[in-house]
DNA sequence: CTGTTAGCGCCTTCAG
DNA sequence: CTGAAGGCGCTAACAG
């Protein structure tokens, strides 16, 4: 690999003299910006990265970290962050945080290889998160609650979302409500149930703990959860899954025992993904505005990396997308 | 930000020892390790990558290039890539190659930032990725026939794959197959398109320009090109979109215009993407071995990086899924 | 406009 | 086992 070094001396100038052409800093002339960079080309000269940003202690680049760079992405989300970041002349690129704490993820966040991050991965710790975070590091988290000077957090509403699933199915009559959770430790799922339980308790519906059924996000989870409250005596009316792909795995539960979705039984989803269209029946649904999610996350890092203060909280609103998997009978109301 | 030195001073040792211990090299004594590592905690230090990896040379990262972060990925292949590389022990970083020239992608692949890079991303030129390579950078490109003696070619049986697609639909007795194409610099498209008119002459069906529509691999293009096949007076017997999103949009087109599919008409796609499962009709496609795809790419990566020898081209054979949107008329064979 | 020079933060011989 | 010193490749004052 040819340095700069070689370049200069190829071209018969100062080392400086040759980073600068190559920088297309204002200050060289044309002859030798040209006698420069034909010494390059001939070299086949390419700088090395990773020295120019020990230099520079600026990478221009920010980091986004999933849970898994194959798993189904919100990609509306990702497309926020991608286009606020190359919109302000910043690179993007992406890690998964699998392999805990030797992820490339904790590497990126906790080395500072980058000038911010946005981070939508439950399984990075808080701590990890709390120990990486500092002055001139923004952080955006999108997906748990934490308080520190230097993270900030981007949220949508996921009580209210739960509420108004839960209140949209109430409003149709059903009072006998199921609820197919996410994993104990997330935080999404946390709010989406209690979003469920204060719809119920304004209502005066009992909670009921045998209607809570525990699955974790997955497809798979959906399945067997569903499967679960199949085998009960008692089918319910409805049921509010805590996330579309778990409502996705309902529905194949349903169909194989020739239970009609919404005849028999109501659903509802959390997220609208892609999916939720194209299912059968195509599921009703609470829309997150992940676009938008995304693309504050991004900009509120260009914010701070430009030295103005920001909250350090933000909450964004849910819409409910009526499709065909709830069954509508309500009269009157 | 504290830096090794800080270290060194707090815990009153050299930088040199204060770097062995805490890179774990055997000749520290357990008490100075101590030592060094409390210093290291109080002080939160947390060495600087870039620093580190100008020394070392070698990044213990592989980067993944795709054409868009948010796109509809192979995420099958972007898992055989993910589970291979860390099983290795080295980092995966995605990024995105829009932009062109100024793209994060490019910068990766030139700076060399990475051990070795996979390329799934058609706009990323082949100059580009010629410019790059060198002995001790692999590079495979998974989306292109490019002949360099150090970029490797895998590459599913694209031609293999339309040729099967095609007979599928002749054996059913229908004659009259549409084509509609991704776009043209797509080397993938053009694969396929010559399987689909090799099936064709091989049954001495003639090629009629007027079936070949012209896409682009998106969902939108899928919708447009059918209306345009529709607008014509006479709808074919089938027609085999270059890919599944297409196929997709063109079930939509059918639906709209009340256009029953297989009943109507049939359709075939290529990819076997999630969706393709679900949409209405349940799409018959050609499916592509993604996980081995990308599992194969950054096994062969870190073949050559422990300087063993691998063929510069790779095939991998696809597989007809028959679901619902190919009328089933045949009668005897 | 160009050359000299001093580091960026870390790793690694090479002597003690 | 430890300390001093050199250098990875590049950039950015600062002088000419």
């Amino acid at each position: 690999m040819a340095t700069i070094k070689d370049v200069a001396k190829l071209a018969g100038v100062a080392i400086s003299t040759a980073s600068y052409a190559l920088n297309n800093s204002a200050k060289i002339s044309a002859a030798t910006r040209k006698k420069v960079e034909e010494a390059a080309r001939s070299l086949n000269y390419q700088k090395n990265g990773f020295a120019s940003d020990l230099k520079r202690t600026q990478t221009k680049t920010i980091v986004l970290i999933l849970s898994d760079l194959s798993g189904p992405y919100y990609s509306e989300l990702i497309k926020g962050v991608q286009e606020v970041t190359s919109a302000n002349g910043y690179d993007l690129i992406a890690c998964s945080s699998i392999g805990g704490q030797q992820s490339t993820a904790v590497k990126f966040l906790k080395e500072k290889r980058a000038d911010g991050v946005v981070v939508l991965a439950h399984n990075i710790t808080d701590e990890v998160i709390l120990d990486s975070a500092r002055p001139d590091f923004p952080i955006v988290v999108l997906d748990r609650n934490l308080q520190h000077d230097h993270v900030i957090q981007v949220e949508v509403d996921n009580t209210e979302g739960a509420r108004m699933a839960t209140n949209y199915l109430l409003d149709r009559g059903m009072k006998e409500i199921a609820y197919i959770s996410g994993p104990n430790n997330s935080h999404d799922n946390e709010r989406r149930l209690s979003g469920y339980r204060e719809a119920l308790e304004k209502r005066h519906v009992p909670f009921s703990s045998r209607l809570k059924i525990s699955g974790d996000f997955t497809r798979d989870s959906g399945y067997f959860s569903t499967k679960m409250l199949i085998a009960q005596q008692h089918l319910p009316e409805a049921v509010f899954f805590a996330n579309d792909e778990m409502a996705i795995g309902g529905l194949q539960a349903f169909a194989e025992k020739g239970i009609r979705v919404p005849d028999d039984i109501s659903v509802i989803g959390f997220d609208d993904i892609q999916l939720s269209e194209y299912v059968s029946p195509p599921l009703t649904t609470i829309r997150q505005p992940k676009y938008e999610a995304g693309a504050l996350a991004v900009h509120l890092i260009f914010q701070v990396l430009a030295g103005e203060k920001v909250e350090d909280h933000y909450n964004l609103s849910t819409e409910l997308i009526e499709r065909s998997s709830v069954k509508n009978h309500s009269y009157s109301r």
